[in-house]
DNA sequence: AGTACGTCCTGATCGC
DNA sequence: TGCGATCAGGACGTAC
């Protein structure tokens, strides 16, 4: 379930429950549906046993277990997660893969949907390749901001899902962005000045550090940090039916942009 | 190249 | 209660 903050907290959940310096022993993938798509799949897998977990590392959405050779990349797709399971604890229902790893440890990939990918690459820059830079990070400035939006005349919305150019930004936090900023995510990118490109990337940094510390305060029974529900106090903007602009108190309004439905303010955002 | 759109897959929810 | 339609926090391939 993810985007850069809900990948990002299950990252610090995995290191926190132990899963650096161990070693894998099995994986178990539920019998493959279909062989080139989904968990069904690690593609391009070697023979991962007796491989250490040297770090866990993320970039946008893309999770990477760095191995003491290669590195295991996981991507969680919409409904994708990962536990780590108590001893004798049955697998979920939905487990597509299931790792056991040295001293005990075993942790279950489950996703409904079999949108995750698990993958097995050469090096990490081969993990991140085609990713822009992390939202987060210090190298996604205003100016490369700029440069690589300059004379687009898609619409704002669906560049900022565009991971080629920043990596971690979805659905979710793309509207919550905008409407802090007061840009509509219709408005075609070549018409926004360049003072308001510089809100809008400080507005997408806050909005995801914004939702990163609260999931981190809100961690389920189990210490899991991601199981949450998707319209709680991470966000201002309440992506559902019938709420209201928290600024105009006016209802939100939908509109379908590259096939996702996008949640905004047609009072306050222009 | 940049943009728009269909497709992958399955479960939950809504309306009749 | 039952059933079809619609919707989901993602990403990629294809076609203009």
């Amino acid at each position: 379930m993810p985007e850069l903050p809900e990948v990002e907290s299950l990252r610090r959940y995995l290191v926190r429950e132990g899963i650096v310096g161990r070693s894998v022993e099995q994986i178990e993938l539920e019998t493959k549906p279909s062989p080139e798509s989904g968990t069904g799949a690690i593609s391009g897998t070697v023979n991962l046993q007796g491989k250490t977990v040297k770090t866990l590392e993320r970039r946008g959405k893309q999770l990477a277990a760095v191995l003491d050779q290669g590195v295991l990349g996981l991507h969680m797709g919409m409904t994708g997660q990962v536990n780590v399971l108590e001893a004798n604890e049955p697998t979920p229902r939905f487990t597509r893969a299931l790792f056991s790893l040295s001293g005990g440890f075993r942790m279950a990939l489950v996703d409904p949907r079999r949108w995750a990918q698990l993958r097995y690459f050469e090096s990490l820059d081969q993990a991140f390749s085609g990713l822009g830079p992390d939202a987060l990070d210090p190298k996604f400035t205003a100016k490369y901001f700029a440069q690589n939006l300059k004379g687009r005349t898609a619409q704002i919305k669906p560049l900022l899902l565009n991971q080629s150019i920043i990596a971690g930004v979805g659905n979710i936090y793309a509207d919550e962005a905008l409407h802090r900023v007061k840009i509509s995510p219709a408005k075609r990118t070549n018409k926004i000045s360049a003072k308001k490109l510089e809100d809008l990337l400080v507005a997408i940094r806050e909005s995801l550090e914004r939702a990163l510390e609260f999931i981190q305060n809100h961690p389920d029974d189990r210490g899991r940090p991601y199981i949450v529900d998707a319209y709680d106090d991470r966000m201002q903007l309440h992506r559902k039916p019938g709420s209201f602009c928290p600024r105009c108190e006016i209802p939100l309004v939908t509109l379908k942009l590259g096939g996702r439905t996008a949640y905004y303010c047609s009072n306050c955002q222009k």
